[in-house]
DNA sequence: GGCCCAAACGGACCCGGGTCCGTTTCTATT
DNA sequence: AATAGAAACGGACCCGGGTCCGTTTGGGCC
C-alpha cells in the first residue's frame, strides 16, 4: 500500500517539531507567570525568554513580536469567551431573544475587555491582526442584527456597534470622561434599541 | 507707579525663554519636513534634533516624547479643523440644520482623520491626551444631539458616534473588512438618524 | 555693564524590541 | 544505527526611545 498522503496535498501548516512545541509552552508559562505576578510592562522579551530557558531569538522565532506574544496569552481567554457566546447558557449563548443576547453581549464584551485591557493595549493591532477576535464579534452582531431585521448596511452597524466596546474608548470613558460603569452598560442598551430602531420587540 | 502683576498671580504658564521658543519652531519645522520628504515612520528623535541642530535632550524637553512631538504637529491641522466647525461655512459650520452639521461634521471627520492616519496613529494618546481633539469633537456632538432633542445619556452617544471615526476602525474598515469609503459615508449618515430617532425632522 | 541663577542645553548612557547568522537538534529515510 | 538536511536555537548585535547630569545661556536686577 502506498502510504497516505505522500505528496503534501497544497502546503497545510507542516507540524511543530517536537521541542518548538515544548519552548512555545514554556514561553507562554514564562509569560503569564509574569504577568499575574509582576505586570504586564514586566514582560520584556529578554525576562521571557530567560525563564523560559531559552534564547531571545527563541521567543521571536515562536511569536513574531512581543505583541505577538501578548496575543498568544489572550488567545485562551478569547476563546473560553468565543465559547460561552456560541454554546454557553442564555441570554449570552443561544436561546434568548436577540435583543437580549445582544444586551448580553456587550455587557459581557465591556467586563472581559476592561479585566484584560493592559493585555489587549500591549497586544496592540496583533489582536486584530488575523482578527480573530474582531471578526468573530463583528461576525455575531451581524447574526443577531440580521435576526432581528435590522435593515441597512449591517456590516457597516456592526462595526458601529463593537467600537464603543474597545479599550481606547472604555478607558477614555472612565479614566476622562468618570463614566460610571453602570452608566456605561446602561448606555449600550440605549445604544442597542436605537441602532435597532423600531424592528426589535420593545 | 507700581508695576503691573509683580505677585505671579497664581503660577500661570510662565513664558517661553527666548532661545526655546527658537528651537521649538525649528524642531516643528524639522519634523514636519521630515514627514513629508519621507515619512512618519522616518522621523526618529535623532534625525529631528540633528536637523534643526540641536541636542537630542532639548527634543525630549520641548515635547515629552516621540508621541508628544507628532501630537503638536498634529496640532495646526487639528487647530484649522476646528476653526471650521465653529466659523466656517456651513453645512459643517454653524447656520445649517443640526442633522445636516452632524452629517457634515462626521464627513469631514472621515477624511481628516484618514489624511493624517499615520501622523495620528504616531501620535498615539497623546493625540487625545489633554484630549484636546477628542474632547472638542464631543463637546460639538453633545451640542448639536442637544439641538436636535436627542433624550438620553447624550454623553455617552456622543462618545458612541464618535468611536466609528477613529482610526484604528476606520483603517480596519478600510483594510481588512474591504468597505469604499463612499459606503463609509453612507454608513455614518444611517447611523446618525438612528441615533438621533425619531427626533430629527427626518 | 556686570551678576546671578533658573532655565535650557547636549550628548553619553541605559534599556528593551528586533535581526542575523553560525551552531545544534530533530526526524525522515535507509 | 547512520546520515542528511531542514528546522530550531541562542546570543551578539543594531537601532531608536528615553533619562541624566555636568555645562552653557538668557534675561531680570542692581
Amino acid at each position: 500500500m502506498e502510504p497516505v498522503r505522500l505528496l503534501p496535498l497544497a502546503d497545510d501548516p507542516p507540524p511543530e517539531r517536537a521541542d518548538a512545541a515544548r519552548n512555545r509552552e514554556a514561553l507562554l508559562n514564562a509569560a503569564a507567570e509574569l504577568v499575574e505576578r509582576c505586570s504586564v510592562e514586566s514582560v520584556t522579551m529578554d525576562a521571557v525568554a530567560q525563564r523560559a530557558g531559552v534564547g531571545k531569538g527563541t521567543v521571536f522565532r515562536r511569536f513574531e513580536s512581543r505583541e505577538g506574544l501578548m496575543a498568544a496569552l489572550l488567545d485562551h481567554s478569547e476563546t473560553t469567551w468565543q465559547a460561552e457566546v456560541l454554546s454557553g447558557p442564555p441570554p449570552l449563548g443561544p436561546g434568548a431573544p436577540a435583543r437580549d443576547r445582544l444586551i448580553a453581549f456587550g455587557h459581557s464584551r465591556i467586563e472581559t475587555t476592561l479585566r484584560h485591557g493592559a493585555l489587549i493595549r500591549a497586544a496592540g493591532q496583533a489582536g486584530a491582526r488575523p482578527y480573530a477576535a474582531v471578526s468573530f464579534a463583528s461576525m455575531h452582531v451581524r447574526h443577531l442584527l440580521g435576526e432581528l431585521g435590522v435593515r441597512g448596511d449591517v456590516t457597516y452597524l456592526a462595526t458601529c456597534l463593537l467600537a464603543p466596546l474597545e479599550i481606547p474608548i472604555l478607558e477614555q470613558q472612565i479614566e476622562h470622561e468618570h463614566l460610571p460603569l453602570d452608566r456605561i452598560h446602561h448606555g449600550w442598551d440605549d445604544l442597542v434599541d436605537r441602532v435597532v430602531g423600531g424592528h426589535a420587540p420593545r
